[in-house]
Parts: C-alpha cells; sequence; structure tokens
DNA sequence: AGCACGCCGACT
DNA sequence: GTCGGCGTGCTC
C-alpha cells in the first residue's frame, strides 16, 4: 500500500510513499507521519491510504517508505484534510500549507491524554431573563446565529452563552476575538461559568503556555479557548461552540502570509463538519454574515440592553456640502465647532484620507460625475499621457473630463477631497486659540510614536481638537468630547472597495457610540441623498445592511459572488496583453455562470516603462470560484511577466 | 521550506 | 589557489 502525503511547503504537489507492512494498518488520512523528502526527514500528513495500481508512479526515480506515524488517531473529529483541501481551492495556498495552519503548533511527540472525566461543572447561569430566547436556541444545541452586541455586552453575553451551549460533558466552545487586548478580559469572563477551566491563545504564548492549551483543548480539558485568528486552527476532541466576538473585523483574513484565509469562513466551515453550534457576534455585522441571515443560514438575534442603561444620543446632521460651494466646513458645523471647544469641550475632525484621488464637482450646482456603469462616484485621474480623466474605481471604466456641467451647463469645476493638513488650517483659521492634534498617517509616518504620543495627549485632555484620518477613532479615550465631523464622507465612499459603504456606516455608528450621551455627529458629504446616509438619524443599522445587502445582490458583489483578482505587470505592454487573453481563454467555461471586469489600470500606476493590469472575475459559485482561480493560477507564465492571482482581494480591487 | 549544486569575487 | 556569496532546481 501507499500514502499520499502533503508536507507543509509552498509546494503544489503530493507526495506517494511505500507504507510498511507493520505501518499499513495503522495508517489513515489526517494522521501525521514522518517520511524521507529530500536529503532529510519531514513530517507530513497523510491524504489518502491507496494500493499501488491506483497511484501514477511514472517517471519516478524512486518510491521511498514511511519512516513513522506521529498520531494514532485524527487530531480533528471535523477532518482537517477535506477543511484543508476546501482551503486551498477556496484561497489558492497549496494544500499542504493549509494542512500546515492545523498542525504548525502539534507536539512533535504522539501523545494526546486522554480526557479527564469533566467534573467540575459547577456555577450557575446568569440570569438573563431579556436574552431567554438566544439562550434556549444555544441550549438545543446545533444553532446558528448571528447576534448584534453592543461592546460593553459581550462580558456578559457570551459567558451566558457558552454556559447554555456547552452543557454536555465533554463539550468545548472556541471564542476568537480579533484583537489579542480583548483575550484576556473574556477568559476572564468565561473563567466565571468555567471556573480553571479556560484556557487562552495568542502569538504571544510562550512556549509553555502555548503546549498546554494547545494539549489541553485536544484532549478535552479545557472547557473553553479564547483566542485570536490562529485559533480558528486549534485540536479540539468535541466543539460545540464556535464563537466569533467583532465578527466584521478585517484581521481575521490573513493576507499577509500563506496560507491564505478567512478566520470567520474557516470556524463556519469547521462548525458544519462537526454540526457544532455558531455565534457570531457584532454591533454592525459584516454585509456577508448579514446575508446569511438573512437567507436563514444564520438565526439573527437582537441583544437589548436592559432598561435603563445608558443610550448613545448624539445628535446626527447630514451636511449637503453642494449647499456651500468651496467651504471646507458647512457653517452648521463651524458654528458648533466654535461654541464646542469655547465651551471646554473636545471635538475630533475625520479628514479624508490623503493621497487619494479626489472627486470632480461642478462649481455651479454641485453635480458630480457617477460611473454610468455601476453607480459609485467617478475620480479625477491622471492618464498615461497625463491628462485628467475621470476613472471608477470600482470597475475601472475611464471617461473624458467633461467640458461643461451636464447639469447646468457651467463650465468651471473644482476638484474635493480634503486631507487632514487642509482640515488643520481650516480649524486654526476658525480657533487661532485652539490646541490641535493631528494624526495623520501620511505625514507623520515613519514615527509611530509621534503619532500615538498626539492622539494620547488628545486623550488626556491636552488639546481640544483632534484631526486625523478614520483610524484615529480606533482606540479613543476623551474627556470632554462634544463634537465629531466627518469633514469629507465622500472620500470613503467612492473608494474601489466595494465594502466602503459598509465600513462607513460602522465609522459613523462608532463615532456616535464615542459620544455617548449628548453630543453632535456632523458628516459633511456631496451626496447627501446616499443610502448610506439616509438611516443615520436612529442609527438603524438593520436598515442601512438590509439596503447595502440589495445593492450588493444588484450589482453582484459578496455575498452574491466571490472575487478572483488576475493582475499581470511587466516592461513588455504586449507581453501583458497575452497573458491576459490566456486568461480571458482560461474563464471561457465561465459562460453565464459569472462576470469578467477588466482590464483596469491601477491609480498612480502610469508610469511609462511598467505596465500593470488587473483583472477582476466574479464567480457566482463557490465551486465556479474555486475553478477560475485554480485556473488563473495554472496560466502557462509569460517570459517577462508577473502574476499576482488573489482571491476575495481585499478591498474587492 | 530546506538542501544541494554551481559558478564568480576577496581573502590566507 | 580556497571560502563564500546567493541564483537555480529538486523533493515521491
Amino acid at each position: 500500500m501507499l500514502a499520499e502525503l502533503a508536507f507543509p511547503i509552498p509546494l503544489r504537489r503530493t507526495f506517494y510513499y511505500l507504507l510498511p507492512d507493520e505501518l499499513e494498518l495503522a495508517a489513515a488520512p489526517g494522521l501525521r507521519a514522518l517520511a524521507p523528502l529530500g536529503k532529510r526527514e519531514a513530517v507530513g500528513v497523510i491524504l489518502r491510504v491507496l494500493p499501488e495500481k491506483d497511484a501514477d508512479l511514472s517517471g519516478f526515480k524512486e518510491l521511498k517508505s514511511v519512516i513513522r506515524l506521529l498520531d494514532e488517531e485524527p487530531l480533528f473529529p471535523e477532518d482537517a484534510v477535506s477543511i484543508a483541501s476546501w482551503m486551498s481551492g477556496r484561497w489558492g495556498s497549496p494544500l499542504g500549507l493549509c494542512l500546515g495552519a492545523f498542525f504548525a503548533h502539534s507536539p512533535k511527540e504522539p501523545a494526546v491524554p486522554p480526557p479527564p472525566p469533566d467534573l467540575r461543572l459547577a456555577s450557575p447561569a446568569p440570569e438573563m431573563p431579556e436574552l431567554a430566547g438566544l439562550l434556549s436556541a444555544f441550549s438545543a444545541g446545533n444553532c446558528r446565529a448571528l447576534l448584534r452586541l453592543e461592546p460593553e455586552r459581550r462580558a456578559r453575553i457570551y459567558p451566558a452563552v457558552f454556559k447554555a451551549a456547552l452543557s454536555a460533558p465533554g463539550s468545548q466552545g472556541l471564542l476568537l476575538v480579533p484583537d489579542i487586548s480583548f483575550v484576556a478580559p473574556m477568559e476572564a469572563a468565561l473563567d466565571e461559568v468555567f471556573p480553571g477551566l479556560v484556557a487562552s491563545w495568542h502569538a504571544r504564548l510562550t512556549p509553555r503556555k502555548r503546549a498546554e492549551t494547545w494539549a489541553g483543548a485536544a484532549s478535552g480539558l479545557w472547557k473553553a479557548v479564547v483566542a485570536t485568528r490562529t485559533g480558528a486552527f486549534l485540536p479540539f476532541r468535541d466543539l460545540r461552540l464556535a464563537a466569533m466576538d467583532n465578527e466584521h473585523e478585517e484581521v481575521y483574513r490573513q493576507e499577509e502570509a500563506e496560507p491564505f484565509y478567512h478566520a470567520r469562513e474557516v470556524l463556519l466551515r469547521r462548525a458544519a463538519a462537526r454540526g457544532s453550534s455558531v455565534l457570531l457576534a457584532s454591533p454592525c455585522p459584516s454585509i456577508e454574515a448579514w446575508g446569511a441571515a438573512s437567507s436563514g443560514e444564520l438565526r439573527r438575534f437582537d441583544d437589548v440592553p436592559p432598561a435603563g442603561a445608558p443610550r448613545p444620543s448624539a445628535a446626527v446632521s447630514v451636511l449637503d456640502m453642494t449647499q456651500y460651494p468651496g467651504e471646507m466646513m458647512a457653517r452648521p458645523l463651524a458654528d458648533s465647532l466654535r461654541s464646542t471647544v469655547l465651551a471646554g469641550g473636545q471635538a475630533i475632525l475625520i479628514a479624508g484620507r490623503k493621497g487619494y484621488a479626489s472627486r470632480l464637482f461642478c462649481a455651479n450646482c454641485g453635480w458630480m460625475p457617477r460611473c454610468p456603469d455601476c453607480g459609485p462616484g467617478m475620480t479625477i485621474a491622471k492618464d498615461q499621457a497625463g491628462a485628467a480623466s475621470l476613472l471608477c474605481r470600482r470597475c475601472g471604466r475611464r471617461e473624458p473630463k467633461p467640458q461643461s456641467c451636464p447639469s447646468c451647463g457651467g463650465k468651471v469645476f473644482r476638484d474635493c477631497g480634503t486631507g487632514t493638513q487642509k482640515a488643520q488650517e481650516a480649524v486654526s483659521r476658525l480657533l487661532p486659540s485652539a490646541k490641535v492634534s493631528r494624526f495623520d498617517g501620511d505625514v507623520l509616518r515613519g514615527s509611530m510614536k509621534v503619532m500615538q504620543g498626539e492622539l494620547d495627549s488628545f486623550s488626556r485632555g491636552e488639546a481640544d481638537v483632534l484631526v486625523g484620518t478614520r483610524i484615529a477613532l480606533r482606540d479613543l479615550g476623551a474627556p470632554r468630547l462634544k463634537l465629531i465631523a466627518f469633514v469629507d464622507a465622500d472620500a470613503d465612499l467612492s473608494s474601489a472597495d466595494f465594502r466602503s459603504s459598509e465600513k462607513a456606516f460602522r465609522a459613523f455608528y462608532w463615532a456616535w457610540r464615542l459620544l455617548g450621551r449628548g453630543g453632535e455627529l456632523f458628516i459633511q458629504s456631496r451626496e447627501a441623498g446616499h443610502y448610506v446616509f439616509s438611516r443615520l438619524n436612529e442609527m438603524d443599522y438593520p436598515s442601512f445592511a438590509d439596503d447595502e445587502l440589495a445593492s450588493r445582490r444588484d450589482f453582484l458583489y459578496p455575498p452574491f459572488c466571490h472575487i478572483v483578482k488576475a493582475r499581470f505587470a511587466s516592461f513588455d505592454r504586449g507581453a501583458v496583453d497575452a497573458a491576459a487573453s490566456d486568461l480571458k481563454r482560461a474563464l471561457s467555461f465561465l459562460g453565464r455562470g459569472g462576470e469578467v471586469i477588466g482590464p483596469v489600470t491601477p491609480a498612480g500606476q502610469e508610469k511609462r516603462k511598467f505596465f500593470s493590469e488587473y483583472y477582476l472575475v466574479k464567480a457566482v459559485s463557490e465551486a465556479d470560484a474555486a475553478r477560475c482561480l485554480a485556473a488563473a493560477q495554472a496560466l502557462k507564465p509569460r517570459p517577462g511577466v508577473k502574476y499576482f492571482i488573489d482571491a476575495d482581494p481585499q478591498g474587492g480591487a
């Protein structure tokens, strides 16, 4: 008999080995095996065991033998091999690396101790009358839910859900959190209901602690583990609840190094393979999760804070900037900002990101060009000859800059787009004596300390106004915060990212919460009619998410399609064109099952000598997307052309 | 990823 | 004349 092995190395191939007689019975898919590989020995995972006649052994110099097995039984009852092959097809990393994510932290020796008896089930479940429905759904088992949950309620809700879902002896739960700083507090919260039976997992664990968490998960010792992203690959003897906090967070996506994956999808896949319960939670869930709830794959729950709890109540104003031509700050904002600061309050101004292409508008009537194909606003870009033209960052459509306004015939255009520097100057003109801090990645780049210092100084109350980009809101305190303004909301909304509306709404929502009770939130836009703004008065995320989901359906974006991006770059224009036609030929099977957008020339790459263009493939099914990805990866390389093939490209472009 | 082979520069 | 740089190629 032979064993087919995959090794954790960046190789898109597997290897056949002879199974010695004494290992034949013990060998099975999912077990690790030590085998000679080149001039060394390496540990791989058995993909299958097969008779010699089923393998194509032509062209081998030598068939080597498996040395020994490292496991007696698979560490992953969910079947790591099938999940890893799905990952490999879904995000395009080699199967061996995908399996490596599961086994990377496994100890070198076989020992998986038997589980101790689960005797320490004590501690009463917290009383949560307001969540009786949610908790009884989880008590019943196999509940897959999406929960709208505010951050300050997490430490109360998660323990209750874990307690409800994990009543069976030996059952285990996993809570993924987006950031290492959330691990300890959530671990402490879960420890209340499972004293001594909760472990943590993150990149900064000491080797000893790491081994303990890993082994305790595998043995069934831990009732719950709180983990960052890589925890999605922890071995559990019996995972019954897979939970993800702040599921909308982008850090759950691994894109820096192979294997590429999204922890949310891996978690859902694992849970499905095992029939485990799932809890995705966020105050503003991803539209992907929202879509799953709306199609019935997930049950939706809303956490209702108990009566009497303080609720945010800042006043929200969307300011139509076409009414204030040429102004950086609309009158109502300027007035409020002045009176806020003079009264001793603090304010934050969020400017559009510096360095991003700006938008064009008619100085007379405020008309702005929109992409006729797919809707979003078009930005100004220089073409290869250096002339300004209009570019849709979503689909790549290019149009000449209009000579006159199609709406009013006006011939004077201005461009807008407010960087932090411009905003800071405006504040200083308005309030010459105010102390203004700036948090701006562009200006202060290279000095994280300086940036953090500016932010801390504002948080301590030493500055009156903070001018920054959206990231400035992330973890910010402000003792006397009374006003937040998005000076240039359009900058975010016109980006190539199909998630820009979702992210913008979330930022507005976060700002509104940050203001707490009272306070004012201003949002300046030249497209005040955009649907993102229509739900802001009540901060009605569900209605916004419904609208956004409908728009994703109309324009065929996730969750209604999967995107594969193929980018070609070369000094030789002809070679890029040839690669592109290779791609189109390879994708001809797609037919009506999807669409191909492109070629798109990335902005700012109009340098004469080097050509780069990309194509976006939208496939309606996951299987089609996997075929597209495989086809794109299998393109015969053209000399001198660099290929960048990407599943689910960040930002969709 | 390892690990080897292989062909050109500065050292004992 | 050797030590050693990392480019290229292979791993059942």
